[in-house]
DNA sequence: ATTGAAACGACTAGAGA
DNA sequence: TCTCTAGTCGTTTCAAT
């Protein structure tokens, strides 16, 4: 995990052309942000290894892979313990209905981004597995209707 | 917008490798879903032309570019009539520390994935952006604390 | 539909500024 | 650090199956 890196004008250029457009060539990349290939590429491989960069992602259509239910759960615990906060964030890992989740603090102890085929499973899971697992208090339900908005992680000033 | 899509096993393969590598070439591509190059190219195009892969993103690690908070919020409005519903959908649009968003069903009516340097300027934005806006009724607050798991959107058979 | 060959273009190491 | 050059490798079209 790298501590703050420093970062000129292109190397944040780079950031924002690859968040919008992962699959870019590197020929592309570099013409937009203004270098050669070359450099371009070794500032792409640095901020990889750096860990600026986590990875690459194609983005895909739930509901046209057959996935129309997305929804957000909120999970208060009984017990906050370090031990307990671990145990259940090791349980979720093991769920393939929650695609990604996250530790909070406020009302709730987790907030689970899940994704089901249909209500009757998303319904089932909810009840069958995440209500009675152990230490679970509450579960509070969102389910999606539609994506609002859907930038990446993070604002570039334009 | 497609309808389900009939595709094939060599389909789900190819989504589930950009899935998890969206910057893989095409070559390494077909080799893992084991067709050769040519075909597994016309089906990658194919998948994006029906919207099944929606675009490609590079994944940002936020703290190491300063950006110390990650929060969700879950939003009431006072009126739901699909008018005000828009007109809410389109601020956030506004917002850049807002950087994906959600119509919901539930408690809430939205839930906001935000994103910012750090902790005064989420508050303020909360205060003087999010719970200021007309027709905002309740703004409840979850500020994560570590990420405990991202995967896709997409849950794959192993 | 797929494969295989071939032309094209991108990637990336190296040299020099 | 960059640019330029050049060789390697990936991409993409096309003919044939």
């Amino acid at each position: 995990m790298p501590l703050k890196a420093d970062l000129d004008a292109i190397d944040w250029k780079i950031l924002r052309e690859l968040q919008g457009d992962g699959r870019m060539t590197n020929v592309e990349l570099s013409s937009r942000v203004g270098i050669s290939a070359p450099p371009c590429l070794r500032r792409v491989r640095r901020l990889e290894e750096a860990g600026i960069i986590r990875g690459y992602r194609a983005l895909l259509n739930a509901p046209a892979l057959g996935m129309d239910v997305v929804a957000f759960c909120l999970i208060g615990l009984h017990h906050q313990a370090d031990a307990e906060l671990k145990t259940f964030a090791e349980r979720t890992r093991g769920w393939p209905i929650v695609r990604d989740a996250w530790m909070v603090s406020g009302e709730s102890d987790f907030l689970l981004h899940c994704v089901a085929s249909d209500l009757g499973t998303f319904q089932t899971f909810v009840i069958e597995q995440l209500a009675s697992a152990p230490n679970v208090d509450t579960v509070r339900t969102a389910l999606t209707i539609r994506r609002v908005k859907d930038e990446g992680l993070v604002a570039f000033p334009t």
